[in-house]
DNA sequence: AGCTAACGAGACGGAGCGTCCAGTTTGGAG
DNA sequence: CTCCAAACTGGACGCTCCGTCTCGTTAGCT
């Protein structure tokens, strides 16, 4: 994936048709190749020249997003743990809650389900780096298993997210910061 | 979803076919109605007739199983809340690693993705029944906010399981629980 | 100006979709 | 036992999308 000669203005037009696609089609049909092309007004060829699923597109595209904005995965340190992690909570959901943020997102967690060597990828490239960023944070202030705090940390958002069983809060999340707290004994 | 006019042998048929094929497609192609024609013996039309996708054949599988088996979603109450979560975080997992019942799960998750009523069925018919009985046991202990306390619980468990991050074991198991028990502030 | 990569247009065989039909089996009620 | 209705088979249908191919055109670099 990720062929370099690929014109700069093409890779930013197929990038912006698959997000486009993902945004209505949310929930809705799957993507496809054909339908990317179109949206983007390329040919199908130019598509599979770059990239082999659409699930690729959309890593693709995810990754030049995180790549205009920041480039790295920030986790504040203030020295005050729980206010960091209130504002690492809050910036991720407010990504969440971004629409094209959450249709892309969407789009390829389903793809990710049939397509392994694109759900490695993406444990390498985007979850893994998180959660060390968020392991290294609380390890610094002196947590044990700071790892799997981590986790502790971005599993329930995850699980409300993906299944929707109940919509953010700023309660909510500061009351989870605080579960997170106590469970590392402080 | 689930025409009750559907021979019970069909159904079984149908059923075996597509835990079968989602077995050995495993993270590879995603099922095809056809597939599941073809692999149980039985004519496209009589999949069509009772399921409208492979997510519904899947989900109606899964029903079927969890009713004949037990029915209802059991928490252990034995007092100790520290034990019984124990015990069933290790039932969980336990069902999360058998093969037959990991390759349905997964192939269905994969399927609720571009699927918005039937994920609504399995948040009503299967996460909701089952966080609302850990949510109860966590209420009768007198635990706050137990609906969250609950998420608390599933949530890791779940990232860890779907996004493969890293594989369970008994030692990570407890200090689960132990995270979960502190996290209420006891 | 000219070379080369990238691109556009469109065709291809194939798989799967979802629906239709006409004929056969099967189970139950009378 | 008979017979009717429901369930099932087998196959065909037009369609979308897949992934690959060819050929001719465009655009960037030197």
């Amino acid at each position: 994936m990720l062929l370099l000669m690929a014109r700069d203005q093409t890779r930013a037009k197929v990038h912006a048709a698959a997000l486009l696609l993902a945004l209505d089609a949310n929930g809705a049909g799957p993507l496809t190749m054909e339908g990317i092309a179109a949206r983007a007004g390329v040919s199908k060829q130019t598509v599979y020249r770059s990239w082999p699923s659409t699930g690729a597109v959309l890593f693709d595209a995810l990754l030049a997003r995180s790549a205009d904005e920041s480039g790295r995965v920030v986790v504040p340190n203030s020295g005050d743990l729980s206010s960091d992690l209130l504002a690492l909570a809050t910036g991720m959901i407010g990504e969440l809650k971004d629409p094209l943020e959450e249709a892309l997102l969407r789009a390829l967690t389903a793809d990710l389900q049939s397509d392994a060597v694109l759900a490695a990828q993406y444990r390498e490239l985007l979850l893994g780096p998180q959660l060390s960023a968020i392991s290294t944070r609380l390890s610094e202030a002196g947590v044990p298993a700071s790892g799997d705090v981590a986790e502790l940390f971005v599993g329930p958002i995850f699980y409300r997210w993906l299944l929707r069983t109940r919509p953010f809060d700023s309660e909510w999340v500061s009351a989870h910061v605080e579960r997170i707290i106590r469970s590392i004994g402080r």
